[in-house]
DNA sequence: GAGAATTTGTTCGTATGTATC
DNA sequence: TGATACATACGAACAAATTCT
């Protein structure tokens, strides 16, 4: 039979998002807190992840890890083989290349599209991101300024207004966050590059998308070549 | 009442999909036949996709078919609210050109790295693509058609070597071959642009990577701007 | 607005497939 | 290679939330 209740439901992104954490349905909570769990290095890349001793390390049943896992690996950060479990990723330099290419596609996009429709509150959000970094920088904490990296290159992208961009780069932060992690804890100097988020920011205020164009695709190579060489060795 | 289980035991060789049922998950059996059903036009946009329900229609538990509604959302032909159920997706024309410009945006990525790397039998799986798409056309079947444009793109795409880029772009595919049987149904003659397709396989053999992505970016401005077209109105 | 019905989220038991000794 | 242990896939029932009357 056909009802009424087929009529366009409310977004269902922005309902997810800011909720008080005991009301978000379990699956999402149990992708949330192994997402932390892997990014802080307590699952190290090529970890079996199996279903039941998550289930009883978070206090729930399979089912959510299921879910949990599902949605870990829609971001990248897993990886799950039919009948023989899930994995924590493992990168190599391929990888890198992989990531770093198609950020590279996806964030060029982003720009071009955000630009045109950047109000001051675009640019404000950019500034505390940087900001954020420069704070996390000062007291030494390198998972704080790759998260908040991480930050500012999300701000562009949702600043493009492209639920489908937004996915797509969805699917690679969590993997570069992975990459940062892995990076500093050996080369803590190699992070940031301050000088081209500030013209990157500069760009946007000047609504210069060939100029804000190039600095991202410049910022992004040389990100990616020191990643490739780390990962190489 | 047919199930997928006891379907596959019985007659592995002819499922309706021609996909060895056996050897898959229940999940990705039920995520493969309900994409078949909503291109198909059984499951309107805008439905409602009630677990249950298709639970009884697909003879399983309503496990997997939480895991292929799980797994149509990541393709987006789903869209999932928590405790509201899935619905399949609607599509404006705001979505016709976010489609658009992201799949512009990873098509011309996959083109620059797959013509240095294309060998006689990626020029060969491009050919049987379009042979295919004029077979189709020659018997006014306007769902192969689509589909067939769509192997084409695939082609491309896979031809790239970049599982990163494939994973975004069939996240995209299922979309678009949905927009092509709205618009197909309701004016059959604008499908196809055969002659874009001769000039990218031209392209790809001669390695121009630079006519290639002109060629494909007019291709994909010339689809994008009948679709906006169609679903404006 | 309250209660009933429907539907989703969750849990747990069972069976099959995988890995190991 | 064969038997055993273990983890995942599936099914069925319970509980909570949303929608309809």
């Amino acid at each position: 039979m056909v009802t009424l209740r087929g009529m366009a439901a409310a977004d269902p992104t922005s309902v997810a998002d800011n909720r008080p954490l005991d009301r978000i349905e379990l699956g999402d909570a149990v992708a949330s807190r192994l997402r932390t769990l892997i990014l802080g290095g307590e699952f190290a890349p090529g970890s079996r992840l199996v279903e039941t001793e998550l289930a009883s390390r978070f206090g729930t049943s399979r089912g959510p890890v299921r879910d949990g896992l599902a949605e870990l690996e829609r971001t990248g950060l897993v990886r799950s083989v039919n009948r023989r479990g899930s994995f924590v990723i493992e990168l190599t330099a391929a990888d890198v290349d992989e990531v770093y290419s198609l950020r590279t596609a996806l964030e060029l996009l982003a720009v071009t599209r955000a630009i045109p429709v950047a109000t001051t509150a675009t640019i404000d959000r950019l500034s505390e991101a940087v900001n954020a970094m420069d704070v996390s920088l000062a007291v030494n904490d390198a998972p704080a300024v790759g998260a908040a990296d991480m930050a500012f290159h999300r701000a562009i992208v949702e600043a493009a207004q492209h639920r489908r961009l937004l996915q797509s780069w969805e699917g690679l932060a969590d993997q570069t966050e992975l990459m940062m992690q892995e990076l500093s804890s050996v080369r803590p100097e190699l992070q940031s590059n301050h000088g081209h988020h500030s013209e990157l920011i500069a760009a946007f205020a000047a609504r210069d998308v060939d100029r804000a164009v190039a600095v991202l695709a410049d910022h992004l190579d040389v990100s990616r070549t020191t990643m490739v060489e780390h990962f190489s060795s």
